[in-house]
DNA sequence: TAAAAATACTCCATAGGTATTTTAT
DNA sequence: ATAAAATACCTATGGAGTATTTTTA
């Protein structure tokens, strides 16, 4: 019994004449008649009664015509929503962002996909770097996007560069230092510092530019993966906070000397090993637009 | 995209190695990589990653097996019903039974079907002959069982004997005709005379017997496809009612002189060009069974 | 007698097998 | 180094075509 096989006798059935269901399948008569006479002798009876001109179906054809118009409905079911996973019209991502991401894409992303794929899956689940590339080792999550300079360096992920955005040591509006035309180290460390986790590089970049006390072990004092909470509580408060510039575009930047220069780099993790599905790879896209809107061409 | 190809893509995907799912798709390992391979082709994306050891469906892969099951399930079921109505086990008959037959085999069918196949379905429709015939031909009904001499002969029916049962002239037990040794066509004329419509041939041996007065458009002044309704008229009336002895043996068998000695002949009708079901051919057997249980070996 | 379906034959595409190479642990 | 999957190559089955015969309306 073969899909092909049932479609021959589907259209047999609605048709009545082996010659023209032949030419609407785009077979010869023989092929056809062939066809319909293996599958009746695979089902053990005759599924037409042959009066010369006129075929009819049998009772037992008529039982079996039900059956194959599901079987060949679930064939089409199947062939049409590959198509449209492949096309990533539906289908189903988790994505884990990091802090920081999740404060740049969780809206543009969630955005994007209402927009362009309304019938598609997007679930996003924020949480720490750690806790998120776990979720990816299980499969709970398909892809993340982190600063993958808190990312330790492991062979089984795969990361896509995203974007570049300058970190910044920022404070509130009416902040004491807020006005100064440049800002040291020592400036800083009178008030509470706050940030997300540093990985190794910064702290490399924060010690050759300020000396040993930059160290975040030392210089950080309130370390949250939340940056949103860190934020807040500079706003309110005197703390100053190390953080992406952009997430923060009513805080006053530090004018530092020497000055940060220093780059979060965001990217797209994935496992080596797993298919990124058509869903995830526009999503990439789509992450990647939102910072560089319309730039490469 | 073939039933085949699906199957071993449900196996791998429960079992995760290639090899040992050749070995239980009676398979080598070479064939099964080509056919998932293939498959993966036509649907335009990887169902797993191969991750050396250890294959695991890719997402894609995971909503496709849920189709592929349906698919899969579509068709073993097919399979099994085809199986079924083969043996009889399923399936609908409708058999149209003239009056004669109704009163003999009605019930003997029924029970029958209820207790030799009770997933299988039944529908009796009793009534006159060539509405009967009718609705045969138009394939209201599947076959019929009829008194084959009230059966105008057509080339498109298939008539397969049943058996044949002696027809007598009958009253109610008290009747005045009851006790007598022997009756004579004048005797009965005394009294109404019942029958079913009869044939050309009955009508021809009644003429035969008992001269040209026994012509049926003379003889019998109550007709009626009924059977059921001239016997009970017989028993309550001084009625003389034309039928097969076997109906109604609660009644007397008039000693006709000379001798009816005129069958009735039931048979088996179906359509020449149409294909018996076997629950058709099954209940035709049971109702040769049921006027000559175990004669024939 | 003319149509439609079945049969006879031929051919080729493909599913499957064997042998081997590549890959990943 | 070993086990597993992929690849290369070969074979054979069966699906499809052409030509022809059979059937029935």
């Amino acid at each position: 019994m073969t899909l092909v096989q049932l479609k021959h006798f589907l259209e047999l059935a609605n048709n009545g004449s082996f010659s023209k269901s032949a030419d609407k399948l785009y077979l010869t008569q023989p092929a056809l008649s062939r066809s319909i006479k293996s599958l009746e002798e695979e089902l053990g009876q005759p599924l037409f009664d042959r009066v010369g001109r006129k075929n009819e179906l049998t009772a037992f054809g008529q039982h079996i015509l039900l059956q194959a118009r599901e079987l060949i409905d679930a064939a089409n079911n199947l062939k049409q929503s590959s198509q449209q996973l492949l096309s990533g019209h539906t289908g189903q991502v988790k994505l884990g962002l990091g802090s920081g991401p999740g404060a740049i894409w969780t809206t543009p992303l969630l955005t994007f996909m209402a927009t362009e794929y309304p019938e598609a899956r997007l679930e996003i689940a924020r949480g720490a770097t750690p806790l998120l590339v776990q979720q990816l080792r299980d499969r709970t999550l398909d892809a993340l996007i982190l600063d993958i300079r808190s990312l330790s360096p492991s062979n089984d992920l795969k990361v896509d560069a995203l974007c570049e955005l300058p970190g910044a040591f920022m404070c509130r509006k009416g902040h004491p230092l807020a006005k100064r035309k440049s800002v040291s180290l020592d400036h800083i460390q009178k008030y509470p510092v706050a940030s997300t986790p540093l990985s190794d590089e910064v702290a490399r970049v924060l010690i050759e530019r300020y000396g040993a006390h930059a160290h975040p072990d030392q210089l950080v004092k309130l370390k949250c993966e939340e940056i949103s909470s860190l934020l807040e509580v500079a706003r309110k408060t005197d703390t100053v906070v190390v953080a992406v510039r952009a997430l923060a575009p009513d805080l006053v930047e530090l004018t530092m000397s020497p000055a940060l220069n220093a780059n979060a780099r965001f990217g797209w993790v994935t496992l080596k090993t797993r298919t990124e599905s058509s869903l995830a790879r526009l999503l990439f896209q789509a992450a990647s637009d939102c910072v560089m809107p319309n730039d490469s061409v």
